[in-house]
DNA sequence: CAGTGAGACGGGCAACC
DNA sequence: ATAACGGTTGCCCGTCTCACTG
């Protein structure tokens, strides 16, 4: 194989060699060293021409004139391309073959380059570097290419790149070049993953074979090289003295901007635009990140909204655009404030502000007269006498290009180009008589004039008949502007365009959206009561003394937690989790808080994170084992206190504080809570209780147009003006529109506390989740993200966990937190089917965990099945694995079943990592920051290698590292497995109640009359779902999952009972001797509203009829019918009339 | 008697931990 | 069958029903 490949500048060398006509026009695309073999493999274009006579004379000819060359290979690239998509096997029969012809002579090498040759570097591999120094021939426009062809060139940009590991260990990528007329798909198959260098943005000149792909259904270009070209001149704005835009929407303008803010910050930068405004529809979500690119591209942001000013006694009247814009940080505080009042008070369709308002907090506001849609430029297009006073309420008048309001030639006041130039001369004359600065905004909805198409779409994808008719709202230059006004004078226009709009600019300050620094909020004593309650705590457990280890732990994290100023979350914490308990609500802890022992004292965790250890409960004897010798304290034996003889305490999973808390103990704490679903907005309302509701918002998120409804709009679209596109070409309109505002939503749990010396408007305005003012909620405007360098957010989640164990507790009577977590007939179902009492072939799985939370999944049954699970520390690691990515498959799986090492020893959480280097006696930092590495999936460079070898750490355990992309922290997998082990105890122990509970979680998506016809139906219908494989929707896939537990409880002898008018519950399964009885919620088509008001009818008294009982409950026809198809009326008659005789 | 709007329901999608 | 992170809350939309309206 040729290990050197080198470029001839001429291509038709072979000319030189052999008077033959055919050799004049063969081009020599390079040559294929072998300097070992002596080997020359020549590869041309095209396909072989000529008889192969003609080829061998050229051969010896090429030998005879290069001594150095022993043997010589022609490959056609046309053909050769064939090789690049097939098998190694197929590769290496067809290189012996034609090796096996060749005779090897000379043992001298080749001069692997002279002059007139380029060579091309550092491959070596068998095939041509795909990555060349150039690419001859002409580029064809893409949207030209429509069939198979063969040496196909294109230039363009790249719009997406991928790659991928297939399945024989090569590297598929694969990247999409737009060239202006359309897009296509590239592809290329690699023996060795290797970095190209193709980005996104990235322009590339690219030279392959168009191909039809059955895999993707559609035309591909099978790479054969490429190279990297500069793009097209990008724009400029020579202007001496540049404009400043004051009008512009981004993607956070609903369903109307396309305005990517990064993107268009980085355009005015390098335009040398000073400054830009950013003026969305009624909100601001696009402040933070403005300011973000602001400071990166050294781009002044003027914050503003555009507003919809409305009078106070007509509110649902009709609004007129206005622009706000702040001057300075009270400015921006009196906007935030308005942005909450529109929003809280004064929604009607849209946000509005009335105008005593807006006069009310003037203080460091600019006020623009905006666009046509403003009452002034109304007011001129009606005649309006008051035109010159309703000017006078503005600090500068906007005008615009004409044919951005074009679209109201042919209404009442505007016939022609020509009055819409008047309107904007008047706006002039105004100005000049009121002394008032008069600008040019261009009111951009899209960066450039190309980007309308995608505009076009998402506005047709909302239903506007008239999408196709686009203004040309783009990011313009100095120039393009000034164009655009020739019916001013020339000195007028560079007055509005440059020097208006820079002298409005100029007056604006440096203004910060968000503050810098962290607020968190302080409980009076906080440090004393959290210092107090830790020992007092640590000293019922461990006594008084506390052992040395103990009371190094709590010394080392309370100087962290109080010298960073975080003892009032923790005492919050403590709180929240208080009231829960006291409710009779079990809490779990989730993410990395269980990493602090401090914490575990607080109750607002249940993870010890010591190393595992006995303790006497009576006289506080202790033995901690820290050198790893086992998992976990649940797994040591029993056994009693040497000294008193009572049961020792079995405690500690050795989790490292430093996961929590950094290296430091400086990291902001992310407290992450789970509490029941139920109880959840309880315990919301609790924190307002807690703050004061002026103080505790619940974080807002900003749902976006994401790429399934994207893809949905374009398809659309493209549908409705009867085209099609190819795939790449549909994907980059995609991409375009994602990322537009669609609507905005709650936060799953996120509480975000305002401190009580600082006022939200500090931060953010607020409004309603989607301006539903019923919804009861308020958030945040900003998405949270925007505030978590400067507020503490309580992760105030729900989840099912608590929920189940609350009902099973309720139910059985039996203490959850007295459950035992080494209780060997629930272990074993973590390996086995043993004691649940049922076969393989009745489940489908040979583990007993369906249902199970977190291990109940076919992933994670594998996983199961591999490592077969005996104690709870293997649980953990489990847990651990299978939240990662490439951590199990590509990485453990692998080791495990290799034998290289076992379930104990793999990487399966964070702090495995740390924990085991530090056993190797890595020095802690760098265990640290290796863990840090590696779990963010960053690898590990040459130095931390270095020390790993250093501390003999085995090569696996390197490689491992540098496989991994995400991990799990250890705190989050052990509170998870100890819920989940409880549920599963009841599985075991009390199937009934535990289907139950389990079916009543979601009765919703129980279908129950599929369940009633009886095992053979249910197998059938999951037959059904799993024969359409890749088709089958989320919910059937859902459904699946349901009855493969249904299936199970089935075989464990449980029966499901129809629902009954009158023995059913709403929405809980019922109990009856061995069997269930479903809810009427458990029917599809049956809410659990229709549900409660049947029950809520029922009364104790029989209903007289089917009348009588929707008479009674007033559920719709369609709940009637379905009750009736399930036989659940049955012996009740229509109406009241035959009771009645 | 068609049209409208509200509400229930389920499914799909998005955001998030 | 493959590859594989699992599970939660919440918003929108299409569909259907039904009461009310003009």
């Amino acid at each position: 194989m040729p290990s050197h490949f080198i470029k001839p500048q001429e291509p038709c060398i072979l000319a030189g060699f052999h008077t033959d006509p055919l050799f004049e026009k063969q081009e020599v695309l390079e040559i294929g060293v072998n300097p070992e073999r002596k080997e020359w493999t020549f590869v041309l274009n095209g396909t072989r021409q000529g008889s192969p006579e003609l080829w061998k004379e050229l051969a010896e000819a090429i030998k005879a004139r290069v001594p150095e060359v022993s043997s010589v290979i022609f490959s056609w690239d046309g053909e050769e391309e064939q090789n690049a998509v097939d098998s190694d096997a197929a590769y290496l029969e067809r290189a012996i073959k034609q090796i096996n012809k060749k005779q090897f002579e000379s043992p001298h090498p080749p001069k692997p380059a002279t002059n007139g040759w380029n060579r091309n570097q550092g491959s070596n591999g068998r095939r041509r570097q795909l990555l060349q120094n150039n690419i001859n021939g002409e580029s064809t426009p893409i949207i030209d290419l429509q069939e198979e062809e063969r040496n196909v060139v294109i230039n363009g940009e790249v719009t997406a790149f991928n790659s991928r590991l297939t399945r024989t260990g090569k590297t598929l990528i694969m990247f999409d070049v737009y060239d202006g007329t359309d897009t296509l798909s590239c592809k290329a198959f690699l023996d060795q993953p290797e970095e190209l260098g193709i980005k996104k943005g990235k322009w590339v000149k690219v030279r392959g074979n168009l191909q039809f792909q059955s895999f993707d259904n559609q035309l591909s270009l099978m790479v054969q090289g490429f190279t990297f070209v500069d793009s097209p001149p990008t724009l400029q704005d020579d202007a001496p003295t540049k404009r400043v835009e004051l009008h512009l929407h981004t993607k956070m303008s609903g369903l109307d901007g396309t305005i990517d803010v990064e993107q268009v910050v980085e355009l005015a930068a390098s335009l040398g635009h000073d400054a830009v405004a950013i003026t969305d529809h009624g909100v601001i979500q696009a402040f933070p990140n403005a300011y973000w690119a602001g400071k990166k591209h050294g781009v002044k942001i003027i914050y503003g909204v555009e507003g919809y000013l409305v009078d106070e006694n007509d509110i649902k009247g009709r609004s007129y655009h206005i622009v706000i814009l702040a001057k300075n940080q009270t400015g921006l505080k009196n906007l935030y404030k308005l942005v909450s009042f529109s929003h809280l008070d004064y929604f009607y369709r849209n946000p509005r502000i009335t105008r005593s308002l807006l006069e009310k907090h003037r203080e460091g506001l600019i006020i623009g007269s905006a666009c046509e849609a403003g009452e002034l430029y109304q007011a001129i297009l009606t005649n309006d006498p008051h035109a010159v006073e309703i000017a006078k309420f503005y600090d500068y008048l906007e005008i615009q290009p004409l044919k951005n309001n074009e679209f109201l030639i042919g209404t009442t006041h505007v016939q022609s180009l020509d009055d819409l130039a008047n309107v904007n001369k008047k706006i002039v004359q105004i100005g000049e008589q009121l002394n008032i600065p008069v600008v040019a905004t261009g009111d951009v909805h899209f960066l450039r004039q190309e980007d309308s198409f995608v505009r076009t779409i998402l506005l047709a994808g909302h239903g506007f008949e008239d999408a196709e008719r686009q203004a040309p709202l783009f990011y313009r230059t100095t120039k393009e502007m000034i164009e655009e006004f020739p019916y001013l004078n020339d000195e007028k226009v560079q007055e509005i365009v440059v020097d208006n709009t820079r002298l409005i600019a100029d007056r604006i300050e440096h203004v910060v959206p968000v503050p810098e620094g962290l607020h968190p909020p302080h409980l009076p004593n906080a440090e004393k009561d959290l210092e107090d309650m830790a020992y007092e705590n640590a000293w019922r457990l461990y006594g008084n003394p506390l052992p040395e280890i103990v009371d190094a732990r709590i010394k080392r994290e309370l100087k962290a937690i109080i010298g960073n100023g975080y003892a009032s979350l923790y005492l919050i914490a403590h709180k929240l989790v208080k009231k829960s308990l006291d409710d009779g609500y079990l809490v779990g802890s989730r993410g990395s808080v269980g990493s602090s022992f401090v914490a575990t004292m607080c109750d607002i965790t249940e993870v010890n994170p010591l190393p595992p250890h006995y303790v006497c409960p009576n006289c506080f004897w202790s033995q901690f084992f820290t050198e790893g010798e086992i998992g976990s304290g649940v797994d040591l034996d029993p056994k009693n206190c040497p000294e008193c003889d009572t049961m020792l305490n079995r405690l500690g999973f050795e989790i490292p504080y430093e996961v929590f808390m950094g290296f430091h103990g400086d990291k902001v704490p992310d407290i992450d809570l789970n509490f029941s679903g139920e109880y959840q907005a309880a315990i919301h309302a609790f924190t307002e209780e807690l703050f004061g509701s002026e103080q505790v918002f619940r974080a807002g998120t900003i749902g976006t147009l994401a790429d399934k409804t994207a893809y949905g709009y374009v398809m659309k679209y493209l549908e409705s003006v009867n085209q099609t596109r190819r795939n790449a070409e549909v994907n980059r309109l995609v991409s375009k529109l994602t990322g537009v505002r669609r609507t905005t939503g709650q936060h799953p749990g996120g509480m975000v506390v305002v401190p009580p010396d600082k006022d939200i408007h500090d931060f953010t305005p607020i409004q309603y989740p989607a301006n539903d003012s019923k919804s009861g909620i308020i958030t945040t405007h900003f998405e949270y993200h925007a505030l978590d360098d400067s507020l503490v957010k309580l992760d105030i989640l729900g989840h099912d966990d608590p929920t189940m164990l609350k009902y099973l507790e309720d139910q059985t009577g039996v203490s959850v937190l007295g459950i035992p977590l080494d209780d060997s007939d629930t272990m074993a179902i973590f390996s086995s089917l043993d004691s649940l009492g049922v076969t393989e072939e009745q489940i489908g799985t040979p583990v007993g965990t369906l249902g199970v939370p977190e291990f109940g999944t076919r992933f994670v049954r594998q996983m199961l099945i591999d490592t077969r699970p005996q104690q709870f520390s293997d649980l953990v690691r489990i847990s651990g694995l299978s939240h990662g990515t490439n951590v199990w498959t590509n990485n453990a799986q692998d080791l495990i079943r290799q034998k290289i090492t076992d379930l104990s020893n793999v990487i399966a959480t964070r702090d495995d990592i740390m924990s085991y280097l530090m056993l190797k006696s890595v020095e802690a930092g760098d265990a640290f920051r290796i863990m840090e590495q590696v779990r963010r999936g960053r690898g590990l460079d040459e130095k931390d290698v270095a020390i790993l070898v250093e501390h003999s750490v085995p090569d696996w355990y390197i490689e491992s590292c540098n496989k991994i992309s995400y991990m799990f922290p250890k705190a989050h997998a052990v509170a998870y497995v100890m819920m989940s082990f409880r549920i599963a105890y009841f599985k075991v122990h009390y199937p009934l109640h535990f289907y139950a509970a389990l079916f009543s979680l979601r009765s919703g998506e129980f279908d129950a009359q599929l369940v009633i016809q009886g095992e053979r139906v249910v197998r059938a219908e999951m037959e059904n779902i799993n024969n359409k494989g890749n088709d089958a929707t989320p919910k059937e896939r859902s459904t699946v999952t349901q009855l493969e537990i249904v299936l199970e409880a089935m075989a464990r002898g449980i029966r499901f009972l129809p629902v009954d008018l009158y023995k059913s519950s709403d929405s809980f399964f019922l109990i009856e001797g061995n069997a269930l009885r479903a809810p009427f919620s458990s029917l599809q088509g049956v809410g659990v509203n229709a549900a409660s008001s049947i029950v809520a009818s029922r009364n104790g008294e029989p209903y007289k009829s089917i009348e009588d009982l929707r008479k009674r409950s007033g559920v719709t026809k369609t709940v009637i019918e379905t009750l009736r198809l399930h036989g659940a009326l049955e012996g009740l008659s229509e109406t009241n009339q035959l009771t009645l005789f």
